[in-house]
DNA sequence: CTGAAAGCGCTTACAG
DNA sequence: CTGAAAGCGCTTACAG
């Protein structure tokens, strides 16, 4: 199939159409199939094409046609972000059924510095829409508040980050998965509940803080919010997290941990403390990882699809981009915008016993 | 900072020429920091690119420099792959600091013509080289041996696959570590050994098993090569491999298994039939998971450094680019070449017990 | 059905 | 130090 060119040369259009005889154009038209050629042409054209192994510039063609089927996705590369990166799978998977390809930047700070020099690396690469998936720290995205996102050359959504006016995001509701898992603990008589977050400076852990905070309250028992500690949402902060909140809590018989990977840790440091789970301390995570069901006991957990997240934020993505060229978009992106998803309780022996194994 | 155009037109170098009363290469030596240019005519250039928003268009730049600094990545995007996507962070994070972007693609099928299909996405969009992360799986690699891999318009680097004549593959020994987690639990005097495998199309799984073997004959146990059932690498299929496992082996004393997935399904069936790990029957894993250290017990394993892969592929990819046109590749991809990494054993008490907790 | 012209936004020689 | 010309590889109107 694929001839070779001896130095490395690239075939174009116009080798190939000099050697089928014709013009540049009517090339143009086969390859892109163009109703109006010759069927006789057009073989020609193709055998060609074929013996030369010409294949198309999409440089060439992105700079005619202003589009370039890319999407920038703009991570925190942190390691286990977004659930063992099955969220980048899906927005992979998605953004080839729709014809994208993705390139992928790293953000490590978020300064405002920082931000333009992202922006401009997209807008001088021609994406057509950019995924920002970046955690929210601090006020790293407080940038999106006083910038003209609308002025950007190409539309933007953003994923898992506090709701801004103006700004198409994509994600969980937080704050009701941290309280339903608190009720979850509360509805089997649990009355010292504890908490066990994820690094404070994070949207996030803010959220599932709260709902742990509103639970309570919730459930007249105020004075238990004083029963928390912070992690850092690593499995290695689990058991010396579990041991500062018994310091603090000494009666605690519940704890809501911050994810699954901390949850581990929690349930190795109680045991090995002798503390039986979940008789005498009810554990449950937030994440629902594959393994959790395999932890000893197996964990109950709040489940958030996050490749379902990656998907609709990318078929989002798509439609604005349509919808900016007055184009109709594909029908997959015509689905209702789920703009909040929702989590799923998996209840499991860490909080309900044995009996239901 | 940022302009806004009115109709989302791109500003132009043209336009900053027009504006700044010069002819569009001055422009251009200015935003190339080209010396030939009078500090005075600089400034009133640099002015007007800040005062229109210019943003250089990587597009029409690369069509005439013929370099993208973009770098394909194909992936066969499973959950989990190459340590819950630890490598793919890798080698983002180097290309970042090479000055590169990557761009994604997944491969779910190996046939001739899905290779084809990749390749010519690839080359159409300029890719400057390829990795090539797709695991190997049954003949998925063969298009390998024939394709003119020299003849692509770029270089290509392999991870994790069957070392050919004429390809740069970067990856691990598996026969290596499978052989020295089985002595390892023959140093223990296990002598019924088993093992359960990952996927036996894969290659990787294939390598492990060959050096779990090896070390049995090694040991004059060759007879204990029966005792050995084939996985899928994920944590479900664990606790069923061991059940299947001790009807084939019932006086089974240890196990070596593919992934520390499947490990923890093992540790997690163990405990329900009452077997005590290690007295019983020794466990170890392989990939060094990071919460393989919080499994009850810990779990002994052999550590990849799956993000040193990354990196290192990357790096010697882009040095091949540099080779091929003859220009200086950067001081960071001059280090030696390590295509073959080596791994390294975590004893914990899945083998050891107690004793040195 | 097919082609000559102009242009996408920039850069690389070549002049001055 | 600066500019007019040609070209990267393709496509979009416009003619015929």
């Amino acid at each position: 199939m694929d001839r070779k060119k001896t130095q490395g040369q690239r075939v174009t259009l116009a080798d190939v159409a000099k050697m089928a005889g014709v013009s540049k154009q009517t090339a143009s038209r086969v390859v892109n199939d163009s109703a109006q050629v010759t069927e006789e042409t057009r073989a020609r054209v193709l055998k060609c094409i074929e013996v030369l192994g010409f294949r198309p510039s999409a440089l060439a063609r992105q700079l005619n046609s202003g589009r370039s089927y890319t999407l920038g996705v703009v991570a925190n590369a942190e390691i286990g972000y977004l659930t063992n990166g099955a969220a980048y799978v899906g927005m992979v998977r998605q953004a080839d059924q729709l014809g994208y390809a993705l390139l992928s930047k790293e953000m490590r700070e978020f300064s405002r510095s920082s931000v333009d020099i992202m922006l401009n690396h997209l807008i001088e690469r021609h994406v057509d829409g950019i995924i920002w998936a970046g955690p929210e720290i601090g006020d790293s995205h407080a940038w999106m508040n006083d910038y003209p996102i609308d002025d950007l050359p190409m539309p933007i959504v953003v994923i898992n980050a506090h709701p801004r006016a103006g700004v198409d995001t994509v994600g969980f509701d937080n704050f009701l998965a941290g309280k339903n898992a608190t009720r979850h603990l509360l509805s089997l008589q649990r009355r010292h509940i504890g908490h066990i977050s994820g690094p404070m400076q994070r949207w996030v852990s803010q959220q599932r803080w709260a709902g742990w905070r509103a639970a309570l309250e919730e459930a007249g028992l105020a004075e238990e919010q004083s029963c928390y500690v912070e992690g850092d949402w690593e499995v290695t902060s689990g058991g010396p997290s579990l041991r500062r909140l018994l310091d603090v809590c000494p009666q605690l018989d519940a704890v809501f941990v911050g994810s699954d990977r901390m949850a581990l840790g929690v349930l190795h440091e109680a045991h090995r403390m002798g503390l039986r789970v979940p008789e005498d301390i009810a554990v449950m995570g937030i994440d629902n990882d594959p393994q959790s069901a395999y932890f000893m006991p197996p964990l109950t957990t709040m489940h958030q699809n996050t490749v379902l997240m990656a998907e609709v934020a990318l078929r989002l993505l798509v439609r604005r981009i349509s919808e900016r060229r007055d184009e109709p978009y594909p029908a997959a992106c015509a689905e209702a915008e789920a703009t909040v998803l929702t989590h799923e309780l998996i209840a499991r022996e860490s909080t309900l016993g044995k009996s239901t194994a």
